[in-house]
DNA sequence: CGGTTTTGACCTGCGC
DNA sequence: GCGCAGGTCAAAACCG
């Protein structure tokens, strides 16, 4: 009651603003230098005395490079925590290859965006929460049920005028305790783009259901729903305070339906990619000379989103063609992509170093129209 | 009029 | 336990 009421876009204090003390427990590894690549967000801090992320800055070997993804040698290990937060349930079990995250530079980024708890150190704490046999089906229906019991909890204020009572008190605690043992978080990945549009296309459709102001910056982070039914895509759109030509858009979940754009006829960027193209990328033949060279406007496209780190390794770069639909709808769809192939291994238990060009560029010759 | 955005209130988790 | 920050809800406003 005595709380005083605070507008949530009057956070930001300009007098106050310190852009070396970030708290950005939200996005820890996100890089916010040039070289743009796909980010895995991790749930726990990398390292409470590196709060302020500089040393991820530095360190290459947070990258996710995409040549990893497509051509799997990045160790199962490695992309289950990269790709999956339900990592911490059950299939853990893969024998690791251990400690191949010391120094090698597959080491991607390997926190696991799963238990998400963005303060816990321990990530054990979440695994136990898992075991409940909840772990595999989880992934939505489990937000779902809090929103529902969310929403029964509290028909919005009055409530405690009439019946100050002890029933609420009571259904609270259960609440709480259910909550406790079940909040699980989709696998977020987020991408950096130059833009000055905030709300990129990717090709689905979002509906804004928030807006925050972000602690530290003086842009707010906004809250978006995939608007098909049922699915519980989520997004968050925020503008790097550092760069304030960069957007960092998050995405949480996977959609369960077509993307719709695809489906009106526009372009089908991952879909049409031919394998070969893709044999190329993973091989970082690209623009050397006697590779694989793009044959469709989609792939020359990607040629100058993925480029050479060094050898065989090669980085999405997403700032270029900001101002394009298509390089906004291919990042987007080939996160889901690699998600999706991903979580394919772990269900089949395939080996960790299945090659994962070659689901790829198969998935995508299904897709290649005649 | 239906869908989307805005925005204040509320909830939750975490650190102190 | 308290305060803070992030995340979400939902009524009202807006828009095509």
């Amino acid at each position: 009651m005595s709380k005083e009421k605070k507008s949530p876009y009057l956070q930001y204090d300009p007098f106050d603003y310190n852009p070396h003390e970030i708290d950005r427990s939200s996005f820890p590894f996100f890089n916010y230098g040039s070289n743009s690549s796909i980010y895995n967000i991790p749930q726990t801090p990398a390292d409470p005395q590196t709060q302020n992320l500089h040393g991820f800055e530095s360190d290459p070997s947070y990258l996710m490079s995409f040549a990893d993804c497509l051509n799997g040698s990045v160790d199962y290990t490695t992309l289950s925590k990269a790709f999956d937060i339900s990592c911490s349930s059950s299939e853990v079990i893969s024998p690791p290859l251990l400690d191949q995250d010391d120094n090698s530079n597959t080491k991607a980024v390997a926190a696991g965006v799963g238990d998400q708890n963005p303060s816990t150190p321990n990530s054990s704490l979440s695994c136990s929460s898992n075991e409940a046999g909840a772990a595999n089906h989880e992934h939505g229906n489990d937000q779902d049920s809090d929103k529902i019991s969310k929403k029964d909890k509290h028909p919005k204020v009055v409530q405690s005028e009439e019946a100050p009572g002890d029933h609420e008190d009571k259904s609270k605690k259960v609440n709480k305790a259910k909550k406790k043992e079940k909040r699980q978080r989709e696998p977020r990945f987020a991408f950096l783009t130059k833009s000055e549009i905030d709300h990129l296309e990717d090709g689905y459709r979002w509906r804004k259901y928030g807006q925050k102001a972000v602690k530290n910056s003086p842009y707010p982070r906004s809250y978006y729903r995939c608007t098909t039914q049922k699915c519980l895509v989520k997004k968050r759109v925020e503008r790097s305070f550092q760069d304030p030509t960069i957007v960092i858009t998050t995405y949480e979940g996977q959609h369960n339906h077509q993307c719709p754009a695809t489906l009106r006829g526009s372009i089908n960027a991952v879909g049409m990619l031919s394998p070969s193209f893709l044999a190329s990328a993973a091989s970082g033949g690209f623009g050397t000379s006697n590779n694989e060279s793009p044959r469709f406007p989609h792939e020359l496209l990607l040629t100058q989103l993925l480029t050479p780190v060094n050898n065989n390794q090669l980085q999405l770069q997403a700032h270029h063609h900001h101002h394009d639909p298509a390089s906004s709808m291919l990042y987007s769809n080939l996160m889901n992509t690699l998600h999706q192939n991903q979580q394919q291994q772990q269900q089949l238990h395939v080996p960790h170093d299945y090659n994962m060009l070659q689901n790829l560029a198969s998935s995508f010759s299904h897709k290649e129209k005649p």
